[in-house]
DNA sequence: TTAATCAAGACTAAATTAGTCTTATTTGGG
DNA sequence: CCCAAATAAGACTAATTTAGTCTTGATTAA
């Protein structure tokens, strides 16, 4: 099954509310309540957005996050490593796979065109950017 | 995460297998033993893939499975059906969800673009086959 | 009759994903 | 100085999905 995960979707439901706040600061909980996302898990996705530079915080009362870069500088692929982690569409091409982790090694007779399938696939997410879904 | 499932891989694994016996009858074992793909699983994805007509089986000793289409009639796509189910990038996109079950109702901002690129997802899984992976 | 095979569904286990809880720390304002 | 509102971070639990196993039965060539 290929689907983007919850966390994905909270992630581009809250940057598509940056967008929209035009550089202002906004809380967590003005998220979690316009969007119906679980507030702990929107904070730690926003923490983790901080920490990837997508956003700024500003702690204390009338504290909030704020955009560091601009909606379209925010691409999907870049997005999924900083909200999910790797992105591989099969266990044996993903990064911490790649010393013989992988049970199938040699055995796996697809691996060549999965990877070029897997490049299309990437080539999808980083051409979408966070302003395609304002 | 965006990942093909066991099931697929070892579903491509088989009819990799058989596209190379070209017509003749293999057993689910003989795919079993040569790939080192778990007997009962991959008998399972055997079944669901005679089931959808992509092989036809033959019961009792000296049975077996055949390929009934050519490997460049099975596309991705349809295989994902078959092995998984529903392929949707979102849960508000599934078809068993159009019906308003997806929690996030009207409140899910971004279900337009998402949709556009569910379809060119698809569309990079509509144009392989299995006679890309041989 | 027996052994090898497909057929089908119930069951269990493992892994992943989603969500919660707890305990800080920071800071503006009364 | 203290409180309330906010971020910060990690442990924990729950739910869901995926992977794999077990069991029982039917078919058929030798």
């Amino acid at each position: 099954m290929v689907r983007l995960s919850k966390k994905m979707e909270y992630a581009l439901m809250a940057l598509k509310h940056f967008a929209l706040a035009e550089g202002g600061i906004v809380t967590a909980k003005e998220i979690s309540e316009k969007h119906n996302i679980p507030y702990e898990l929107l904070a730690k996705i926003l923490q983790k957005l901080k920490k990837d530079k997508v956003l700024s915080s500003i702690q204390g009362t009338k504290g909030g996050y704020q955009l560091l870069k601009k909606p379209d500088e925010i691409d999907l692929f870049f997005l999924m490593h900083t909200i999910d982690g790797d992105m591989a569409l099969t266990e044996c091409q993903c990064s911490h796979n790649e010393n013989g982790k992988c049970t199938l090694k040699e055995l796996c007779t697809i691996k060549q065109p999965v990877t070029k399938m897997q490049k299309e696939i990437e080539d999808i997410f980083k051409s979408k950017t966070v302003s395609d879904f304002v």
